[in-house]
DNA sequence: CCGCATCCAATTCGATACTG
DNA sequence: CAGTATCGAATTGGATGCGG
């Protein structure tokens, strides 16, 4: 998988995609992504509805975003000054497998938290 | 969207589908999954496959793979000795919006590309 | 309101060496 | 072969203060 090819080519394209889907891969990213899905939001108003994240790293994930052309960047020099950012129609693409993992996250959660206590159990008993 | 519900929930379930993402996300676990998507393997024959993972990542990755219930992890205490990864049936089923985003980056990636120096070129521009 | 720059703490990762 | 342990380098991230 991770190539068009029957043959197992590892370095080409499978190097290219993780540069890719590390984007996607980031802590943020999709949560931004999600929230812009609905609507532009303002900075300060993403920044409010993400939750968690600081005003650095939501910079960063925003500037990392306007890079790929997944999001576009809008300035109204008013005062105060405001600035919209808003799904391309790239980052509206790339919303769709992103709610299919989401889905997926979301269905198996509870299967994979069990997993991790019944993992974790075991791994005491062992040392102990 | 990451919520069922209608309404803006914006904590509980977005940090847990964060938690189960932050796995799918890191370098190594969608490339290892992917591998195994066919078959199972062994670690050095993983190690090889993978390329560029050191053995202390390889290793840490599919310990986290296997915490989480996505693969796991048989020992034949031969001499040589010989531990083999697999799927689990869980693991398998995240193959599948994986797979997706995989097609989604293979696709798009050229346009990604382009946007990535086009705005490169402007922030110099800008510079100087 | 938006966001950049700086400093500093924490985490991550690769390289290396060593065990069953 | 399949790991574990340790160390230093590099990256990341939060907090704070300033600037447009």
């Amino acid at each position: 998988m991770f190539d068009t090819d029957t043959a197992h080519r590892p370095t080409n394209e499978c190097l290219k995609i993780t540069e890719v889907l590390a984007r996607v891969g980031d802590k943020w990213s999709i949560l931004v992504i999600g929230r812009l899905g609905d609507r532009s939001m303002r900075f300060n108003e993403l920044r409010r509805s993400v939750e968690g994240v600081s005003q650095r790293m939501l910079t960063l994930t925003l500037r990392g975003l306007e890079r790929d052309g997944l999001i576009t960047r809008t300035v109204t020099s008013s005062i105060p000054p405001r600035v919209d950012y808003e799904l391309t129609g790239l980052g509206r693409s790339l919303l769709v497998p992103v709610e299919q993992l989401a889905r997926w996250a979301q269905e198996h959660r509870p299967t994979v938290e069990i997993a991790r206590r019944e993992f974790d159990s075991k791994m005491t008993a062992d040392t102990v």
